[in-house]
DNA sequence: ATCCTCCCCTAC
DNA sequence: TAAGGTAGGGGAGGAT
């Protein structure tokens, strides 16, 4: 993830980088611990009202400053900064040395100089620190006397100037006239506050200016006084300089690229400098790598070249059809888009603070295992390990974190030194003008969010109603006639967003980055007395730094953070403290819950349900049940302020891809091919840059929906469907050519029409590091064997199938076209019209509109899957609602089992022929209304097998009415499945078997978009005389919450079809027991039991105990999933206990809210679990028993009794689960 | 049971 | 004019 900007934004000696203070922590802590400093602190800020809190933050900007002369007058206690030059692979650190080649050469001018700016300045500290980096000059974020020759400040007075006596305070005018003229001016007319004649002499003799220098005419040259207010546009053309330097576009990132790519002066001059100091000084190695660079280079050319020949000749070909090249395959289209795209940068940014951080703290782990080479280090390692000691027991008392939002952060930056702006509406927007304006705002201020409204009633994060980010100017304008549009500034964002984040590393080192103006910090080790202050001071600096406010808030955990924040906005902080949690929350909207976006809050206000509150009543299996078992009970868990998810602080990347909906509108396929030959080179670039390869390659369409009006938003992409389809290749690639050649293939294969594309979009997934790649052994031509053996031969298409397909989908589309139609009546009859637009949910609700209503497809079908319905109805009672039931013809006279008892078949019969793909499309899920067909066609079936006369035929027949053969055994066994699902009440979904055999074709899934030779058959078995055969495949219920349901499309390669025999089914899940355990039994024998006791329950209906028994079921499959080994004895106790304790803390919350239903619920749910946990009370008595024994009082005696426990010899199991009680057990003597 | 693909939703 | 990108979580359907 390193752009070229980032390679040489931080090559300099001085250059930003993520500071990290040890010291400035440590300091903190120190002054935590002792009591001099806080008047107001005597009571636990968990308890404090949030009124106090004005009353702290003028206490806090006190002290941080303070804190900032107590560093002064300690000039011993400076921080220690490490750069990414400690931990840049050391190909990065090459890259790095040419950039430095370069640098040096742009200007020498503030050699020797190197400033600390102090406080808010204009322009703030980041531009004056990017001048100082390209003109030879330092740059401190920390004041040192030692080092700082020149401090920078605007704001005279300011006390903290006064007390500094050697150096000099100058103001940042000196550093942009002495760019401007190019000369190091004298400081005499910029100086804010001078010290002794010591300190310049000292200065002078630090500097060794040339005296010409120091006496240059500067007066004469600067008319105006050198003091004055800068414009905002003179400060932007020097930025504009500096950004000339530093590389610009974040989206041009390959190395080789960027010297090739621009063809400017500067470039080449660049260049030649370089190609000297190679000369002079480079080594072999880097000799080296520049041939290997001159031959890609060379290909790359190569490549573009016949690219371009390409190109202009589809160019031509369009001519002479007089068509004209469409916009979307416009030079550049696709990079100059990016560049401009919000989103795009706010995505880029935020992957990118992810891998910085990341690899910032790998690399100071690693350094803390070498030696330390001074005494310092060794300090610090001590230092460390303290901290570390000190958040694990912290942790007991639990977590506390806290988090960093800027206040509307665009807004905020644009007003970087221009006080006109201070307090207006304002809104950020590529738009100048226009009443019409579609554009989105990407950010509006808080007048322009609050504007018209009396901001006294302004209570609640629910409540504001003005201008929202993501609307469209159009209607921002309407609600705020006054508002300012001022223009995006990417490269400020981006300067703050460093400038931020190095604060946050600078007060922990666990943190989770949400985006460039967020972050979520683990501040456990600062401890809850002072944490206020340490959220005051943060604030502070970062309004000192970058001149933007900010918003804090602190919790126990993720949510209570995050809610906090939101509250405390604009230009505050908040504890939001546990005993609170529940009561704020209860009236909070749902969608200020994170996960409760647009249609989950739609969802929940159909039922009637607009508050936190609201929903917790409603209670977790209403919400398990509409959302599924996973976003049901995280709800649930977050109306009541719960939340155990843990800091994200390094992730593996899992997917990279690239997307434009945007400003597409092509009429042929071979301009959507041309388009996807320009997005794949970015695709690749970021995978190159992330240094990784992909096997999966998707290509994703936005395909304008049949009726479809065109878009109100200029360059949109309206109403769509969203397609996709993807391509596993045998090796990874980062190849543009292959990807490109790939995507263009799937394309052709998806069939859609040109005109209706509206949005391309390529991801890469199943990625492989290319270190890991390398170092693998097998050769190309091995893995291709590997995958061939792996899979199935691939085939080629044909065009009869192509035809079929075709059919198919067209037959689809029909029917979608037709659900559609009854669904916009039905809409427009309850005067539901949605919009198409996007936007912050919660900031945003759209507002009707003609031209865009969005009606979302799925809704419908959720609600009423569409059956086929066969013409012969034995079982009428029917559902009235649908009175509209298509009368279908009948094709066939043959009246099969499946027809008689309503059993929708999975497909129809295809001729499937030899080596030739056949969709075939599926039909899922036997819902609710089918079930008593299963239980009437399963009685039928019963009679007849008694009868023994029952051939495998007839089981096919009775299906799918389509195949021959026999199996006996193979019926019974659908039967017993049938006896089941009758029993356990199980919906059921059909699913296909295919099929195949014989000679020289295999059974395989079609690799769409990859073109492949057809191989020989290979050695590795096949599965023969299989045959295909619907089968039915058991599931839980479903619980997908949105989207399509029962129906979708398998493409089925076939071959002779004739010869099938057998029938093959899922095999029912067996339980391989046995193994003696604990006494609640190994992981094998609890799952056996709690599915004996779901099936008991489930016959019984006790409905409760089934839902919690279900609950503890998919709960246990998820912890399995995600923990990295399989299932343990240990780990079933452990899950065991924690769910219990997880009901526990729900119990306590709602008793100690008055919610006794509730709270009875949760103990249900306690008394059930503990059934499975018998001996909890008996581990508990022999804990205390030993804990007594060993006198512990304090959890810091903790290791002092398990190493009692351990030497009795308990089991794992147990001595997991007395682990988890002995914070409890030792809590309870300290009460 | 477990894996894969496709799709949806959310967040900034 | 305007730049509606992107990653990750998660569910269903299907295959093995
Ligand atoms: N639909 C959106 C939402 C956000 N952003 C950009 C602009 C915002 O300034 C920035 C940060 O988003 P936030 O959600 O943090 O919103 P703000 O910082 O603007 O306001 P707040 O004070 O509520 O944090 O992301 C955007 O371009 N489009
Ligand atoms: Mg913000
Ligand atoms: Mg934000
Ligand atoms: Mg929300």
């Amino acid at each position: 993830m390193f752009t070229e900007d980032h390679v040489r934004g931080t090559d300099s000696p001085n250059d930003f980088d993520f500071s990290y203070s040890e010291l400035s922590l440590s300091a903190k802590r120190k002054r935590g611990g002792s009591n001099d400093v806080s008047p107001v602190n005597t009571k636990s800020p968990r308890t404090r009202a949030t009124s106090d809190v004005q009353e702290i933050r003028a206490d806090v900007t006190k002290m941080g400053q303070r804190g900032i002369r107590e560093s002064l007058e300690e000039p011993d206690r400076r921080p220690r900064t490490y750069r990414f030059k400690d931990y840049m692979t050391s190909k990065k650190e090459k890259l790095r040395a040419q950039f430095d080649t370069e640098r040096e050469g742009e200007s020498n001018l503030f050699e020797g100089v190197t400033i600390w700016v102090n406080g808010y300045t204009s322009p703030p500290s980041v531009v004056l620190r990017d001048i100082m980096l390209l003109h030879g000059g330092t740059y401190e974020h920390y004041y040192t006397k030692s080092k700082v020759t020149h401090i920078i400040a605007t704001n005279l007075p300011d006390w903290r100037i006064r007390e500094l006596t050697d150096e000099r305070v100058v103001h940042p005018n000196w550093i942009l006239d002495s760019v401007e003229l190019n000369r190091l001016l004298p400081i005499d007319p910029y100086v804010r506050y001078k010290g002794g004649e010591r300190g310049t002499r000292d200065l002078r003799e630090a500097l060794s200016l040339p005296a010409e220098r120091v006496t240059s005419p500067m007066k004469v040259m600067m008319s105006s006084d050198p003091l004055r207010s800068r414009t905002v546009k003179d400060t932007m053309s020097l930025l504009k300089r500096a950004q000339c330097m530093t590389g610009r576009d974040q989206n041009h990132i390959d190395l080789t690229n960027a010297t090739e790519a621009t063809n400017t002066k500067k470039t080449r001059e660049m260049e030649e400098k370089v190609r000297q100091a190679d000369k002079t000084r480079q080594e072999d190695e880097e000799r080296k790598r520049r041939e290997e660079e001159k031959v890609q280079k060379k290909r790359r050319e190569e490549d573009e070249e016949r690219k371009r020949r390409e190109e202009e000749k589809n160019q031509k070909v369009q001519k002479e059809r007089g068509q004209d090249t469409p916009e979307a395959l416009r030079d550049n289209f696709v990079p100059s888009f990016f560049a401009s795209s919000r989103l795009h940068h706010l995505s880029t940014w935020k992957t990118k603070f992810q891998t910085e951080i990341q690899m910032f703290l790998k690399s100071r782990i690693t350094k803390e295992g070498e030696e330390g080479e001074e005494e310092e280090e060794e300090e610090e390692e001590g230092e460390r390990e303290d901290m570390r000691e000190t958040r694990r027991e912290e942790r007991c008392d639990g977590r506390i974190i806290m988090h960093v939002d800027m206040d509307c952060f665009f807004a905020s930056v644009s007003r970087i030194g221009r006080e006109d702006l201070r307090d207006k509406p304002l809104a950020v927007s590529h738009s100048t003008s226009s009443k019409e304006s579609t554009a989105d705002v990407a950010c509006a201020s808080y007048e322009a969010r609050n504007f018209g409204r009396n901001t006294h009633t302004l209570l609640s994060i629910d409540l504001p109603t003005g201008v929202k980010n993501g609307m469209w100017l159009s209607e921002a304008k309407k609600l705020c006639p006054n508002l300012i549009v001022v223009p995006y500034q990417f490269d400020l964002y981006e300067k703050v967003s460093k400038e931020i984040y190095t604060i946050f590393l600078s007060y922990s080192r666990k943190i989770q980055p949400v985006s460039c103006d967020e972050a979520l910090l683990d501040v456990s080790h600062y401890g809850h007395d002072h944490i206020l202050r340490i959220a005051e001071e943060i604030r502070n600096q970062i309004l000192q730094r970058t001149g933007c406010p900010c918003s804090a808030g602190i919790g126990s955990n993720i949510l209570l953070a995050r809610l906090a924040c939101k509250m405390a906005k604009p230009n505050g902080s908040r504890h939001l403290t546990d005993a609170e949690s529940i009561e704020t929350i209860r009236n909070l909207n749902v969608t200020s819950l994170p996960n409760v976006g647009r249609k989950i809050a739609k969802k929940l206000e159909m039922e009637g349900i607009v508050t936190a509150g609201d929903m917790v009543n409603k209670g977790s299996d209403w919400l398990r049940d509409q959302f599924g078992p996973r976003l049901g009970l995280t709800l649930y868990h977050y109306g009541i302020g719960r939340d155990d998810r843990d800091l994200q602080t390094a992730t593996k990347r899992k997917r990279i891809g690239s997307d434009v909906n945007w400003g597409i509108r092509l009429s042929t396929t071979q301009q959507v091919h041309l388009f996807l030959e320009q997005l794949s080179p970015e695709v690749c670039s970021r995978l190159k840059e992330a240094g990784v390869k992909g096997k999966a390659i998707t290509l994703k369409i936005k395909k304008k929906r049949e009726g479809a009006p065109e878009p109100l938003k200029y360059g949109g992409h309206g109403i769509v469907d969203n397609m996709s389809r993807s391509t596993t290749l045998p090796s990874p690639t980062d190849s543009s050519s292959q990807i490109t050649k790939i995507v263009c293939g799937i394309f052709d294969k998806m069939k859609i029409p040109a005109d209706q594309v509206r949005g391309i979009g390529i991801h890469v997934s199943k990625l492989k590091e290319v270190v890991e790649i390398e170092e693998s052994s097998e050769t190309p031509q091995q893995r291709l064997d590997i995958f061939f053996r792996s899979k199935a031969n691939p085939v080629q298409t044909n065009e009869e199938t192509e035809r079929v397909r075709r059919e198919e989908e067209e037959k689809r589309e029909e029917e979608k076209k037709r659900e559609e139609e009854k669904k916009r009546e039905e809409e427009k009859e309850r005067g539901e019209i949605e919009e198409e637009r996007r936007g912050d949910v919660e900031e945003y609700v759209p507002v009707d509109s003609e031209d865009e209503l969005g009606l979302d497809e799925e809704e419908e079908i959720i609600r009423a899957p569409p059956p086929h319905k066969p013409p012969m109805q034995k079982h009428p009672k029917k559902r009235k609602g649908k009175k509209e039931e298509k009368k279908k013809k009948k094709k066939s006279t043959e009246r099969t089992l499946h027809d008689m008892f309503n059993l929708r078949r999975a497909a129809p019969a295809v001729t499937v022929e030899p080596n030739h793909i056949e969709p075939v499309t599926t039909t899922r899920a036997y819902t609710d209304e089918n079930r008593q067909n299963l239980q009437d066609f399963m009685l039928t079936f019963e009679e007849a097998l008694k009868g023994g006369d029952l051939r495998a035929s007839d089981v096919s027949r009775m299906i799918s009415g389509q195949i021959e053969g026999k199996d006996l055994e193979g019926a019974k066994r659908i039967l017993q499945r049938l006896r089941r699902v009758a029993r356990d009440g199980y919906k059921w979904r059909r699913m296909y078997h295919e099929c195949l055999h014989e000679g020289n074709s295999a059974l395989g899934r079609v690799y769409d978009g990859a073109t492949f030779d057809i191989h020989p058959l290979s050695t590795h078995s096949l599965q023969k005389d299989r045959v295909r055969v619907p089968s039915l495949q058991m599931t839980s219920k479903p619980s997908k919450p949105f989207g399509l349901h029962g129906k979708s499309t398998a493409f089925v390669l076939g071959s002779n079809i004739g010869r099938m025999r057998s029938i093959r089914l899922i095999p029912l899940n067996s339980f391989n027991i046995q193994k003696r355990g604990l006494s609640f039994g190994t992981p094998e024998d609890f799952t056996k039991r709690l599915n004996n006791d779901i099936l008991i329950a489930t016959k019984s209906q006790q409905k409760d105990r089934l839902s919690v028994l279900r609950k503890v079921k998919t709960q246990l499959q998820y912890q399995t999933k995600e923990g990295p080994d399989s299932l343990t004895e240990e780990s079933v106790a452990k899950f065991l206990f924690k769910m219990s304790q997880s009901s526990k803390e729900t119990e306590k919350i709602m008793s100690s809210n008055g919610r006794t239903d509730l709270a009875q619920k949760e103990r249900d749910i306690i008394t059930i679990i503990a059934e499975y946990l018998p001996e909890l009370d008996d581990l508990k008595t022999k804990l205390e028993a030993t804990v007594r024994d060993t006198g512990a009082t304090s959890a810091k005696e903790t290791k002092k009794v398990i190493d009692a426990l351990e030497k009795l010899q308990y089991s794992k199991a147990e001595m997991t689960l007395m682990r988890s009680m002995i914070k409890d057990v030792l809590d309870v003597p300290k009460a």
